[in-house]
DNA sequence: TTAGGGTTAG
């Protein structure tokens, strides 16, 4: 038995209203349900009990002892005890029942605890009342139960409570996030009492799946919006990558007064639009124009600007937010490593590694696939394997990035091999990881197996091939020799082939000298991307190879003629945490002369090694 | 005494 704590100096003392008060913290603080009994011992003794406010209190403090302790027998006597407060305080039973069913369910994981008590409500022979429906249906929607719900929707048909608006919101937020929009419709027109709670409950439910119903629910509204109304659709835009819309709401924020600097939720949704459409500057202005910033304006802003492609404007951000003292969390560390991993910047990586170590961030969902995709496009393969296999789970994700990685390190036979572990695993692949085997086949030039997983795509996994599938399969063919099966697998193809696909025939063409072939492709290709420099120089080349001069210098003039330039070769180096890139031809870097010297001792080491002259930085 | 909100992947 550990030491009880001092509850009252005097317990003989007497206790009015206004030293009620001092009861509140101690019952905040009481840690076990061994001190909540000798404060209500305390409470009975001083006819405290019967206070409203100290047994709503009482009832948050079980709730929150229910919630923290581990043992199922431990939980019983607290739940059991839980029932014999509601009883023995005050008469007004429903009223106690509300409070401790609110408390219950305002809690995560709780359903199993609220629903209890709200069936030991019903067998105490009491009914619920508008109050006892909507936290009832609160569990339900937070732990998506349908069937539970369902039952409180009959129960409140059957005693007329499913009139009352808040009764009927509930509802319309438990079908709402099951995903059944039909009846968050219907019950949104049964009634004529619908608010803005109603309104901004129907445009969630579409938010979740029709983007566009929720932006047109909204400019059908007949109420002012607040800041959460104003949130959920502002999400829905973003997703919808939907500036006009966007644009239009911030306008409605400005005509109504509704500023980004009274609500940190509403500023947030707003960058979180402007970046998902690719408006940087605006995003960075209502950033900057926020007052107060939490930990997800930072994500907003560093995860946006990842996506879109900005991730050196992705790290300052993340460098600002830790000179700002801000503890960065999963959802940080996910976008730094999405950065960290296409600017190859490898030493930033391992610096978030070790941070999610310290920091207790688990390495497993997200951030253990954004750690495996880091490793794998810095050219760590074997670390992303090691962080893959100590990932205690693993999703699709996790799997697609690893064959993805080992597919780009030309390890061909790993990839596959983890692909079949995931198959035993009973994790369906999907497009990406079929990019993955796909392109595994084609660089270890494994025909048929190619050809199998090809098939399977739709036979076995219900997965229609992209023009990704259908150019890696072209690359397959065409790099194996067998070129005129890949001219016919391209006719075959029931979607229009693309640039792409043509690029993979014309790099095929390439490789086994076909020149007329080529010619047809390239054909195609000018067609489609006249101003794409890569096409020209592989036909060039194809005809140098071929000892055709004169057709080579005619798409080199061709090029001049188009204005087309070809893209200087880029490399980049990451030196003290800096990234820094080179193109073919550039001397002006700030860190030149030393930079030049490193890189003329690696070319040195790459002509030893006979490797292509594209390796060659001047 | 009650209902509705934002950021993350291959």
């Amino acid at each position: 038995m550990g030491t009880l704590p001092t509850i009252i100096p005097n317990s003989r003392a007497r206790f009015n209203n206004s030293q009620e008060f001092d009861v509140l913290p101690r019952v905040e603080s009481c840690k076990s349900v061994r001190e909540m009994k000798q404060i209500h011992a305390f409470m009975i003794k001083a006819k405290a009990n019967r206070a409203p406010l100290s047994f709503r209190l009482l009832c948050a403090k079980i709730t929150s002892v229910l919630q923290h302790v581990d043992l199922v027998s431990s939980k019983e006597i607290i739940f059991s005890y839980a029932c014999f407060l509601v009883k023995l305080c005050g008469q007004n039973y429903v009223f106690n029942f509300n409070s401790i069913i609110q408390s219950l369910a305002s809690c995560k994981n709780s359903f199993n605890a609220t629903m209890g008590m709200y069936r030991e409500m019903l067998l105490e022979g009491f009914f619920p009342d508008t109050y006892t429906i909507p936290h009832v249906l609160k569990a339900c929607s937070e732990s998506e139960s349908l069937r539970e719900g369902q039952q409180i929707h009959a129960y409140s048909i059957k005693t007329s409570l499913a009139s009352n608006v808040f009764v009927k919101n509930t509802l319309m937020r438990l079908y709402a996030v099951c995903g059944i929009i039909k009846s968050v419709e219907k019950l949104f027109d049964e009634g004529p009492d619908r608010d803005l709670v109603s309104w901004t409950t129907l445009i969630q439910g579409y938010a979740k799946m029709d983007y566009s119903s929720a932006i047109d629910a909204f400019f059908r509204m007949n109420w002012i919006a607040d800041e959460m109304t104003l949130v959920v659709v502002l999400s829905a835009c973003s997703k919808l990558r939907d500036l006009n819309s966007g644009k239009k709401i911030h306008a409605y924020m400005d005509h109504h007064k509704i500023g980004v600097n009274l609500d940190v939720f509403l500023g947030n949704a707003l960058v979180d639009m402007y970046l998902k459409c690719g408006q940087i500057d605006f995003a960075r202005q209502v950033f900057d124009e926020m007052p107060t910033k939490n930990v997800v304006s930072w994500n907003s802003m560093i995860s946006g600007l990842a996506q879109q492609g900005q991730f050196k404007k992705a790290l300052d951000m993340f460098r600002m937010m830790q000179n700002m003292g801000l503890k960065p969390d999963s959802v940080t560390v996910v976008g730094v490593l999405n950065s960290c991993a296409n600017l190859g910047m490898l030493e930033l990586g391992k610096w978030m590694h070790s941070y999610i170590n310290k920091s207790y961030i688990k390495a497993d969902g997200y951030v253990g696939n954004a750690l495996v995709d880091m490793y794998a496009k810095c050219g760590s393969i074997d670390q992303a394997l090691e962080v893959f296999q100590a990932m205690k789970r693993r999703d699709v994700y996790s799997y697609t990035a690893m064959i993805v990685g080992l597919a780009m390190h030309g390890e061909a036979r790993r990839a596959l091999d983890i692909f079949s572990q995931m198959l035993k695993m009973g994790i369906k692949p999907d497009l990406v990881t079929f990019v993955g085997v796909l392109s595994a086949c084609s660089h270890a030039g494994l025909v048929e197996e190619g050809r199998r997983h090809f098939e399977d795509m739709s036979r076995l996994y219900d997965l229609e091939p992209k023009t990704e599938h259908y150019g890696c399969m072209v690359d397959l063919l065409g790099r194996a020799g067998l070129i005129s099966e890949a001219q016919e697998f391209i006719n075959k193809m029931p979607i229009l082939p693309d640039a792409f696909i043509w690029g993979s025939l014309l790099a095929a063409c390439k490789i086994h000298a076909k020149v007329e072939l080529g010619e047809s492709a390239m054909e195609k290709l000018v067609e489609m991307e006249p101003s794409r420099d890569g096409a020209y120089i592989l036909m060039s080349n194809i005809y140098s190879s071929a000892n055709r001069w004169r057709d080579a210098l005619k798409w080199r003039k061709e090029m001049k003629k188009r204005n087309i330039k070809k893209t200087p070769g880029c490399s980049s180096i990451e030196i003290d945490g800096m990234v820094h890139e080179f193109r073919k031809g550039e001397k002006s870097h700030p860190r030149s002369k030393e930079l030049y010297k490193l890189l003329q001792v690696l070319t040195h080491q790459l002509r030893n090694y006979g490797l292509d002259q594209n390796f060659v930085w001047y």
